[in-house]
DNA sequence: TGCAATATCATTTTT
DNA sequence: TGATATTGCA
C-alpha cells in the first residue's frame, strides 16, 4: 500500500486502525483521500472486505466512496458495506423486524405519508384545521422527539397549543404506522436499536461481522446514530469517525455538533487527528471562509492553511433583480465554457431549492446543459404521487393512506360520502379498509351505484395484483393507468395542454425509473423493493456515463463536493441566513456554517451574487445584503455593483435623499416622513 | 357527485 | 406568485 502521497496527520489517520479514532478534517483537507486510503490499508492488512462497514450521509457519497476504493484496490472491494445509516437500518430490519412484530415485508413511509397520517390523527381528535397545528411542524416535533428517544412532551411551563397537539397525536401516529405495516425514516434507526436491546444475539452477529467501522460526516449524526455506532462497535471499539464541526448543517434534523465533542465520552481514550492543511482552495477563498466561520463561538479552534499562493480574489456582484442575477451567472458560465472550462467544473449554489428556477431558465435560454441535483419537486407533483400511491396499494393492501388517495382518482363515482361510509364501516368492524372495499354490498348507506363503483375498483386492484405475479412491473403499471384513464383525466383536469404535458411527463418519469429498476435487478424485481429503494434514495438513476453538465444545487446538497468555479447566489438576508423574523441564535450559527460550506466548495473562483430587489409574493421588495458578506475581509473581495449610480454629479433627488439620510443618522427628525 | 370559482396562505435544508 | 382548501352550484 503506497502512502507516500500523504502528509503526516493523514498518514496517522490512515494507519491508526485499532481503537477509537476521531479525525477532525477541515474543508478540503483531503478527507476523501484519507477515508479511501484507510479502507485500502485495512484490506492490505488482510482485513476481509465484508468485515468493514462504512457509513456515509447520502447514497451518492456511498456510491462514490465504494467506487474510489474499487479503483484503488480492485474488484474485491465490492464486498465492502458502504451505505447510509438509514439504508443500513433498513437492511437490519429486513432481516429481523418480524421479531418486533412488524411484517417482514414492511413499507417505508415517506414524508407525504407521514403528513397524511398526522392530518388524519388530528382529524380523529377533532383538532384539525387550526393554522398553528401545521402537520409539518408537528411531524418535526415528533421526529426530533423520537430521535431523542422520548415521546413529544409539552415543553416548559407554558407549552404552546401545538406542542400539546403533537403530544396527543403522537400515539395515534405510531399506531397508524404500525397498522399499515410501515415504519418511518426515524424508525429505520430506532427499531434496530430496540432490536439490539431486546435481542442481543442479533446485535452480536453484527458486532462479530463488522470489525471495523467508519463514519463519514460525523458532525451530522444525531443521538440515535451515535448510539447505533456505539452498539455496533462492541468491545473492540474500532471506530473511525471523520468530521468537521464547522460543517454541521443538519441541526434541524437532530444532528448534534456536540457529538463530535462527545466522541471522547462515548469512546474514552480515543485518538484524535487533525487535518488542517487545505489542498483545495486558493488563498482568497480560504480567507473568506475563515472570516465567516471564525465568528462562531464554541468551535474547535483551527485554521486551515494552504501552501499555495496567488490566485484570483473572491468576487461579489450586485445586480438589480433576480432575472439579472440569473442572466449574469449564465453569461459568466457561457464565457468560461467558451474559454474551455469543463461544464462539471462549474456549479451554482443556493440556499433553497426554490431559487433554482431563474437560473434554469437563463441557462436553458443560452443552450447550456445543466443538472439540478436534489429537489423534491418531482415527487411533489400530484400525478407522480398518485401513481406511487397506486403502486403502494398494489404492494401493500394495508396501506390506507395510499388507498384513500387513489380510491377516487381518477374520479370513478366514489365520492367523499361513500368513502365516509366505507371508513366508518371498517372502524366499527375493526377490519382493514381494504376488506370492506372487497364487499361493498354489505356496507349500510351506500347507494347501489356507489357500491358498484367500489366493487369495480377492488376488482381492478385484485386483477392487477394477480397480473403482477406473472408479468413485468412496468407493463402492468402502464396497462393499469390506461385502464383507469389516468392520462385522459390528467389532461382534462388542466386548462392548458402544456401543463397537462408537464404533469404526464412526471408519470412517464416514474414509469421510466420502474423500467430502469427492472433492468438493473437481474433477478426478481419486486414492487416492494422498488418502493423501498425509492424512499431511501430519491436521486435519479443514470444509465451509464452522462455528458458533463453545469450543476445546480442547494448548499446542503453541495456538502462534500468541490468545483473549480462556484457561483454562490442570493447572498441576502432572508436567504442566507434564511428565515424571517425570529432569528434564533442557534439557527443563525447553522446558517453561518452553511455559508462556510458553500464558500469552501470553490477551488479557484468564487463568485458571490446578490440582487438589490426581488419579486416576492407578487411584490417587488428591496433586499438587504447578507450579514455574512461583512465578515469577508475586504482585501480578498472585489465588489462590482451594477446598481450603483453612474459616476457624475448627484441629481437633485439624490442630494435630497442623502440630506435625509444624514439627518436620520444624526438622530434629527427628518422633514419628510 | 363533480366541477368551477373563490378564498387563503405560505415561504428551508433531507434520509 | 402560485398552489391548495373551501365553498357554492349544477
Amino acid at each position: 500500500m503506497d502512502l507516500s502521497g500523504l502528509n503526516p496527520p493523514q498518514h496517522r489517520a490512515v494507519t491508526t486502525t485499532e481503537g477509537p479514532l476521531l479525525v477532525l478534517a477541515g474543508a478540503g483537507s483531503g478527507k476523501t483521500r484519507v477515508i479511501t486510503h484507510r479502507i485500502a490499508w485495512l484490506l492490505a492488512e488482510r482485513v476481509p472486505a465484508r468485515a468493514i462497514l462504512a457509513v456515509t450521509f447520502t447514497n451518492k457519497a456511498a456510491a462514490e466512496m465504494k467506487e474510489r476504493v474499487v479503483r484503488l484496490v480492485g474488484q474485491h472491494a465490492q464486498a465492502l458495506t458502504v451505505c447510509t445509516f438509514h439504508a443500513f437500518g433498513a437492511e437490519v430490519l429486513r432481516e429481523h423486524v418480524h421479531r418486533l412484530g412488524w411484517p417482514r415485508k414492511f413499507a417505508i413511509a415517506d414524508t407525504s405519508d407521514q403528513i397524511s397520517l398526522i392530518q388524519r390523527a388530528l382529524r380523529e381528535r377533532s383538532i384539525d384545521g387550526r393554522a398553528d397545528f401545521d402537520p409539518r411542524r408537528i411531524l418535526g416535533a415528533i421526529s426530533r422527539a423520537k430521535n431523542a428517544g422520548r415521546a413529544p412532551l409539552p415543553a416548559g411551563d407554558t407549552p404552546a397549543d401545538w406542542e400539546i397537539a403533537a403530544a396527543e397525536v403522537f400515539p395515534l401516529y405510531q399506531r397508524a404506522l404500525r397498522a399499515q405495516g410501515a415504519v418511518d425514516f426515524d424508525d429505520l434507526l430506532l427499531l434496530p436499536l430496540r432490536l439490539f436491546r431486546e435481542h442481543p444475539e442479533v446485535l452480536g452477529s453484527y458486532v462479530r461481522r463488522f470489525r471495523y467501522l467508519l463514519v463519514d460526516e460525523f458532525q451530522d449524526t444525531n443521538g440515535a446514530q451515535l448510539e447505533l455506532v456505539r452498539q455496533l462497535a462492541g468491545e473492540r471499539r474500532n471506530v473511525c469517525a471523520v468530521g468537521d464541526d464547522d460543517q454541521c448543517i443538519y441541526g434541524w434534523r437532530g444532528a448534534e455538533v456536540r457529538n463530535i465533542l462527545r466522541f471522547e465520552e462515548a469512546f474514552p481514550g480515543a485518538t484524535e487527528v487533525r487535518l488542517e492543511q487545505n489542498y483545495r482552495s486558493v488563498p482568497a477563498v480560504l480567507e473568506a471562509a475563515h472570516g465567516v466561520v471564525s465568528q462562531l463561538p464554541e468551535r474547535r479552534p483551527k485554521k486551515l492553511w494552504s501552501a499555495t499562493v496567488g490566485g484570483p480574489k473572491v468576487q461579489l456582484v450586485v445586480l438589480p433583480g433576480e432575472d439579472e442575477e440569473a442572466a449574469h451567472v449564465a453569461r459568466a458560465i457561457e464565457q468560461r465554457l467558451a474559454r474551455g472550462a469543463r461544464p462539471d467544473d462549474l456549479a451554482v449554489l443556493y440556499r433553497t431549492n426554490g431559487q433554482s428556477r431563474p437560473f434554469e431558465e437563463a441557462l436553458r435560454a443560452r443552450g447550456i446543459a445543466y443538472e439540478v441535483v436534489g429537489g423534491t419537486e418531482f415527487f411533489d407533483r400530484r400525478e407522480v404521487r398518485d401513481v406511487l400511491a397506486y403502486l403502494k396499494v398494489l404492494a401493500n393492501p394495508a396501506d390506507e393512506v395510499s388507498l384513500l388517495r387513489i380510491v377516487n382518482v381518477p374520479a370513478r363515482g366514489i365520492g367523499d360520502v361513500t368513502v365516509e361510509h366505507l371508513v366508518a364501516q371498517a372502524r366499527s368492524r375493526g377490519a382493514p379498509l381494504a376488506d370492506v372495499l372487497d364487499a361493498p354490498a354489505s356496507v349500510p348507506g351506500l347507494t347501489p351505484g356507489a357500491a358498484r363503483a367500489v366493487q369495480e375498483f377492488s376488482d381492478l386492484i385484485r386483477r392487477t395484483r394477480a397480473r403482477l405475479r406473472t408479468e413485468p412491473l412496468s407493463g402492468v403499471t402502464r396497462a393499469l393507468l390506461r385502464e383507469v384513464g389516468f392520462e385522459a383525466a390528467a389532461r382534462a383536469s388542466t386548462a392548458s395542454a402544456s401543463a397537462a404535458e408537464r404533469r404526464l411527463q412526471g408519470v412517464e418519469g416514474i414509469l421510466a425509473s420502474l423500467e430502469q429498476f427492472e433492468r438493473r435487478e437481474d433477478r426478481g424485481s419486486d414492487l416492494r423493493s422498488y418502493l423501498n429503494r425509492l424512499s431511501l434514495d430519491t436521486r435519479e438513476e443514470e444509465d451509464g456515463p452522462s455528458p458533463a453538465r453545469v450543476t445546480l444545487l442547494t448548499l446542503h446538497g453541495a456538502k462534500g463536493l468541490e468545483f473549480r468555479t462556484v457561483f454562490l447566489v442570493g447572498l441576502e438576508e432572508g436567504f442566507l441566513p434564511h428565515g424571517g423574523m425570529q432569528g434564533e441564535l442557534q439557527n443563525l450559527e447553522e446558517e453561518r456554517r452553511l455559508c462556510y460550506v458553500g464558500i469552501t466548495r470553490a477551488r479557484e473562483e468564487l463568485i458571490l451574487t446578490r440582487a438589490a430587489t426581488r419579486v416576492r409574493r407578487g411584490r417587488e421588495v428591496p433586499r438587504t445584503p447578507s450579514r455574512f458578506l461583512a465578515d469577508i475581509p475586504a482585501e480578498v473581495l472585489e465588489v462590482s455593483d451594477t446598481t450603483a449610480p453612474p459616476p457624475g454629479p448627484p441629481t437633485e433627488a439624490e442630494q435630497g435623499f442623502f440630506r435625509n439620510l444624514k439627518a436620520r443618522l444624526q438622530g434629527t427628525p427628518s422633514p419628510s416622513a
